[in-house]
DNA sequence: ATTGACATGAGGTACGTACCTCATTTAGGT
DNA sequence: ACCTAAATGAGGTACGTACCTCATGTCAAT
């Protein structure tokens, strides 16, 4: 009753073991007639190779590391902690795991270790990180040695990257940009869009994908030109804060990217921060916290988990040469609000 | 560089093969302080159980059924597919498994289906049905010969069911709530209410949380009560059309249960259908259509695949008798709008 | 009929763990 | 110091597959 293995198949096909294991392994020298019937046999018994026991009798290990830039904020953290934590369950296989933090804003610093691990021989390497010339070159170098490449979150386009994990910016930028709009409603008026410096790709195309559902589907509400926060807490507050201050008709606020923490406090303290429409980017503990207390309207987030489990089963398929099963690996744009926090 | 195995930790522990084994099993005849040792050595080497080769050694197999109702909407056949799917990858390891379809609203039926499961002693079941006395009675007997129960999408609270996989549906359906209460923003009116007899408890909580939001959040705009469209396309059409071209104020309308490749059609035909915000549960190929389209202006789902995987993985823990993770177990509430269609 | 190339069979070891038996050592009670 | 029970060691087989070697079978070309 229970599933047939390579010796029940062998009996069924009338061929010994040895055939099997030619045929199951594309060896050579079988008749193309043996061939054929050993598969008929596969079908008939319905044989699925183990594929636990193969990789265990193979001795397969895969050698992956993931890079990403040492925790601005806090999506990075829970990143990395999803990675540690998908890396450690028993889905994932006979893998051994690297995970390397590199200062943001220091190609320099990133293209080394880059180096370093394609010299530790990896199968698989998983980056975070922006596209600068030198990135673009050490990955046509890691390519070039066979080491599989990913490009995680942020898209790397012009590198040759085999795959890209994370979600589509324009399409979460439009997602934020229909909330926006809808939740407006009647009330025109303006957005304020708060940017970041990090992970310049990612952020851009959000800001793309907002800006044309605004003047496609909402032309009536006014989209402020972006304000620069550099990623720096005081001067997040200095610049947001002058807007508010000065302008009556602000509504919404959309955040790009990072420095939530201190919008969601600053527009706490505001007198003006209540009854505005706000809007951000990637589920951490304090945009959780302000959407639960309704400073925050609507988080546009991308599973971490997801995006781990992704990455690995990607590295694996590519360092096999096996395809991916692409649907699988699509990664959604979750939107949450108070009442499906989970 | 590879893995420590058993031997190493042998070798490092000072002990043979055999304590260790007995340590890692807890099996009987070993000191506490030579379990202490093994524990110490464990640690310092960093030994993790190969887990696929101990499933490998123990021959552990695990027997599951999937109980569900015959497919009366394309949700059901999502679900079956996406279970059919999950047992199907190598993930999944060692597991059998038999998807059993009942009548809907057979209760005799889906009780001799599952004596007839237990009879064949599977390790657990997964069940999709609505609770009845009979079902409660036919759960609590499977749970004394030590079969592992979990419900399915719909749950099972008072048989005394191991564990519970699917949405919060009265969140779901405050989610749902306060889309349609932010979407119609100033323009008061009121919102038609498709309910539909299937899976009553499911749907009974969705409408308790959409009611709940509509009158805490969004007092102004009246919630007429639910049209029963007992899953019957012409009952379905007939009262919906009835209430669209008698009142004049319906500016929503939410669809609790199935029946929405009839209401979408419904609404495309219909002169008054265009102007509404209409908010439906559950992504298919019906409601995605209605999404692209414009129909539909969002979907409140649940993700198949993760429950499904959800269900073999507590399946598999409580026929273990281990705990289950219950943050990995959570089943999200998905927000579908055009732009994050996947 | 012989040769040689190719096809197939027989039988082994290995992967990391579980589980078993039997022999031997060690500790605790007297 | 002795006895006994408990603790530990030594060594085996098994799980399902991969991969290896060597022997033997088959067939077509000469």
């Amino acid at each position: 009753m229970s599933r047939p293995t390579v010796n029940d198949l062998a009996k069924a096909a009338g061929v010994s073991l040895a055939t099997i294991d030619r045929v199951l392994n594309s060896r050579p020298g079988v008749r193309e007639q043996t061939i054929r019937r050993v598969n008929a046999a596969i079908e008939q018994i319905g044989y699925v190779r183990d594929v636990t026991a193969a990789n265990l009798a193979r001795q397969r290990r895969y050698r992956f590391a993931f890079v990403m830039p040492e925790a601005p904020g806090e999506f990075v953290t829970l990143l990395k902690a999803a990675v540690t934590e998908a890396a450690a369950s028993p889905i994932v296989d006979r893998t051994e795991l690297t995970v390397a933090t590199v200062p943001p804003n220091d190609p320099h610093f990133l293209v080394k270790t880059l180096r370093r691990l394609g010299a530790q021989d990896v199968d698989g390497i998983a980056i975070f990180a922006p596209e600068t010339p030198h990135v673009r070159d050490e990955i046509a170098h890691l390519k070039e040695n066979g080491v599989a490449v990913v490009a995680l979150v942020s898209d790397l386009p012009n590198t040759g990257r085999d795959h890209f994990v994370g979600v589509d910016n324009v399409a979460a930028g439009r997602t934020a940009g229909v909330l926006m709009g809808r939740f407006l409603g009647e009330s025109q008026g303006s957005v304020l869009v708060l940017a970041s410096s990090m992970q310049a790709r990612a952020n851009a195309e959000r800001r793309l994908g907002f800006d044309q559902v605004m003047s496609e589907q909402f032309p009536t509400i006014q989209v402020l030109p972006s304000l620069e926060g550099h990623d720096d807490p005081d001067t997040i507050r200095r610049v947001v804060s002058a807007v508010l201050d000065n302008r009556e008709d602000i509504a919404g606020v959309y955040s790009v990217g990072t420095g939530n923490g201190v919008l969601v406090d600053l527009l706490k303290e505001h007198s003006r921060g209540q009854g505005l429409v706000v809007i951000a980017h990637e589920l951490t503990r304090n945009t959780r916290r302000a959407l639960e207390d309704g400073t925050l309207d609507a988080v546009i987030n991308q599973n971490v988990g997801h995006i781990a489990r992704s990455a690995l089963r990607v590295l694996r398929a590519k360092t096999d040469g096996i395809d991916i099963l692409s649907a699988q690996e699509h990664i959604r744009i979750d939107i949450v609000i108070r009442e499906n926090l989970y």
